[in-house]
DNA sequence: ACAAATATATGATAATAACATATATATGGG
DNA sequence: CCCATATATATGTTATTATCATATATTTGT
């Protein structure tokens, strides 16, 4: 049997949107290369607040990106603190954005319907 | 590797959101009891038509949502067609709608962060 | 008699998300 | 000097989800 929601912790998992991460990721990027540790914080700008900073969705996300060839990183020793890797966007990873922009509309005009039907019958506001 | 868009086919799992039909459908049992097969065609009324009709989303869904008691099913044999699980809404389930509704706003905000950005940069409308 | 539409259901597998944990360096305070 | 904390990257494991294919049966129209 499952539970999405056990006493007030919350079991949505669709709505965690792990995925999601990478188009922001992939702007932050194209606006600015950075490491990840930077790119983690910054995604609260998202509206990731309730879920990062999660250095296991961060970097297994950037892996993945780099594998498609949508960024591509270099250490970089100097400096203060650890070693990082900057990453930086590559042509692919710009066409990427356009692709994942496809589907950021599609669902904001799914969510939208949802929440004016939602609103309708529940007359929220 | 991993390949999410090859050729014309699209990769982009993350936004199909299959698990985006569960208050859909509770909305819509909310608004009047139906069996599975009404409900994969109304789900097209969400913007699911790049997905639906899909069988298998729409009536795992509905097992899933019966074990949480958010719907309940009883059979009907009278009427035309064949047998047909006629599934209601139960009070779980329309609390079930509220705790949805919260995960959709969140989203909302993400999703038009990231459109309010992108456009700004590549200056799409 | 047969095709198409209606209606429900599951098996198998690929992909994702969630959680915990491991690692190392640097900085500031006591 | 030592320790806590912040910085920084990384992976193993498991649970959950999504996708695709497929199975079943009834009814309606031709």
């Amino acid at each position: 049997m499952q539970h999405f929601h056990r006493g007030h912790e919350c079991r949505c998992p669709g709505f965690k949107m792990d995925r999601f991460v990478q188009p922001c990721m992939l702007l932050l990027l194209y606006e600015k290369p950075a490491h990840g540790y930077e790119l983690m914080e910054k995604l609260s700008e998202f509206g990731f607040e309730d879920v990062s900073p999660d250095p296991a969705m961060v970097y297994r996300n950037l892996r993945k990106m780099e594998e498609e060839g949508w960024i591509k990183s270099q250490w970089e020793t100097e400096g203060v603190g650890p070693a990082k890797r900057l990453y930086t966007i590559t042509p692919e990873g710009e066409d990427a954005i356009h692709g994942w922009a496809v589907h950021v509309k599609r669902q904001l005009k799914r969510l939208k319907h949802f929440l004016e039907r939602y609103e309708k019958i529940f007359n929220n506001t």
